[in-house]
DNA sequence: TGAAATACCGGAAACGTTTGGTATATAGCA
DNA sequence: TGCTATATACCAAACGTTTCCGGTATTTCA
């Protein structure tokens, strides 16, 4: 009996024509107030939902957005996602995520693959692996996107960021207040403008204090869990640092094993903070000092830079947000253990 | 110049019907390999891609599946989506994910968003507040639909979950095995079958190794973080136990705030152990001994039974898919601390 | 050699919606 | 009264594919 219920049945069962149902569902000012009731109560009735493709074909909206970033496993990006979502549900959107796993390649191949109308816009923290960001200067023209955390500089779009810098710097003089005199830095998303600031406000920091920042204290991040710790190990047992600096919560579980495997005390031998969004950081032992990111505001911030996008509101002078971070500060830079 | 780049387009270009661009594009036997050369040059050469919104009219497939689960802000569902993406790029699928928040209405309500052909299929994990199983006895005749983790029994499709009853059996000997004698439970997901499994497992090998299981030793998980710790703290303080069982991720921080709160020296007053995905949990203080479930591979299995259903086999003898947990013995069973 | 099978291609309808143009009826106004 | 504006509704053409149906040319085979 039913078949499948669409826009022609209504129209055929009230006895109207399908102009009339498919602008009394849209609201539209041409239709009566009575024969929309009409409309909406047997749309109701029968439990009819819009085609979302044939009225993508139609309209070119698809009522979708993308949101492309190297990893869903990692706490930073998961409350940044819910951060997204919470405003794409308030616009009635959908939400596509992409992995690129910090694959350039990938990344690209993805956001290729929307261009073709699946999707209304795109939101996009980048991979660290790769500084290419001629391809999003022609993107930009493309499609609405929006850049978050991870961005490329001076393209014609909204950028969400934090102020790495600033933190980074108040977090470098945490560590000297805490009486360190030898900070090894631990780089990550070197090619990045987010880790850059990082370095900058950390060297900045080091210098305004009379402290070095050596070559031999640093360690650059490899997409290799033992390279890594290994690299950490060698750092520590030549160098003897007395604090550490870690840019990226990756570093976390190789600082603390290389610790662990070299009897390295902390906070009395050697004092240790990191960015990180890990609600475990309280729990760890001992519990780990931390930048943290606004990642759920990152995420909601950006989506709604996002819709103006879509509702073809212009760039304002808000082209570039900046939020603050926290330094959280625990027993493993020699503060009180508050549990907090 | 260009203008959008479709099928007609091409057709035009290469002086051939629009029909038989298509057929070459599908790589029809209809379709000589001289013209299909022709035509996957060109479309290559202007970078063509097919408008989703129109295949997916025609030929009602979207290409698209979604997953619809708690949440992802969550080390298990994390890594169940990145094996449910492994299969999905290699049917060339996109992923919708939905994050219900343990609430079933917005569960039911995405899924719904979701029968109007928007996806192909669907994976879900489903919500922990309520057990509701006839909803999905209907819509699993609407659209194809894979259970994984958190299932509904006895619905016709596939469910792939873990060895609940017997890992959490093993487990619990693991406790007894360590000295405890009177162990708490912390009860989480009462309502699903994976909950119960949990707790029958934990049940039965005390009561095999003639240990009582008390009422008063368990705590039933309320969406509340403080209501949580506190109901914990009360059980701890009130009934001293000497051995915990958490059922649940969400149990851990809480429990660990408990024993420090009350001054609870890890292993040695309380022994510990939870289910979990967290990768940190060999860095708790003390390290966390864990049952760990395999995330990843329940998202593929799952993914893999859902392309399955969407090509058409119906489901063979293999509609239950029960994967192993792995019991990761860690300091907080007192345990030697091996750091893996 | 002739009939049947095969290989290849095109015409045109269909998928369910949106929307610009048009038509009718009524109201407003001079 | 006649003329314009407004409210309401319909017609038909799109949107870009896929696919059924047919048609011709070529091959196969007895």
């Amino acid at each position: 009996m039913s078949g499948e219920v669409n826009i022609k049945r209504l129209a055929l069962e009230l006895n109207i024509s399908i102009a009339t149902v498919s602008k009394a569902l849209n609201d539209s000012h041409e239709i009566s107030l009575k024969t929309k009731n009409r409309v909406w109560d047997l749309a109701k009735a029968l439990n009819y939902t819009p085609n979302p493709a044939a009225s993508n074909l139609r309209s070119n909206k698809t009522k979708t957005i993308a949101v492309i970033i190297p990893f869903v496993a990692n706490n930073f990006f998961s409350l940044a996602i819910k951060g997204i979502e919470e405003v794409a549900r308030q616009y009635g959107y959908h939400v596509l995520i992409y992995q690129t796993h910090e694959d350039t390649e990938m990344e690209i191949a993805f956001t290729n693959s929307l261009l073709n109308g699946r999707v209304d816009g795109i939101l996009t923290s980048v991979s660290s692996n790769e500084y290419n960001s001629e391809y999003y200067q022609k993107l930009v023209k493309k499609i609405p996107l929006v850049f978050f955390d991870r961005v490329y500089e001076n393209i014609d779009t909204y950028t969400i960021t934090t102020d790495d810098y600033e933190i980074s710097y108040q977090a470098t003089e945490h560590l000297i207040a805490s009486g360190c005199q030898k900070i090894a830095y631990l780089y990550g998303l070197e090619k990045l403008p987010a880790g850059r600031a990082r370095f900058s406000g950390f060297e900045a920091a080091m210098r305004a204090h009379g402290l070095e920042v050596s070559e031999q204290l640093i360690v650059n991040y490899r997409d290799d869990e033992d390279l890594n710790l290994k690299n950490i190990k060698t750092l520590f047992s030549e160098h003897q640092p007395d604090g550490v600096f870690s840019s990226m919560e990756e570093f976390i579980i190789p600082t603390y094993v290389a610790c662990q495997e070299l009897k390295l005390n902390i906070p009395e031998d050697i004092k240790i903070l990191s960015f990180s969004n890990l609600s475990s950081a309280k729990l760890l032992n001992p519990s780990l000092t931390t930048i943290t990111q606004p990642a759920f505001e990152i995420g909601n911030e950006a989506a709604k830079c996002l819709f103006k996008l879509l509702n073809k509101r212009g760039i304002g002078d808000d082209q570039n947000i900046v939020l603050k971070s926290m330094l959280i500060k625990r027993a493993s830079t020699g503060h009180e253990a508050t549990l907090c």
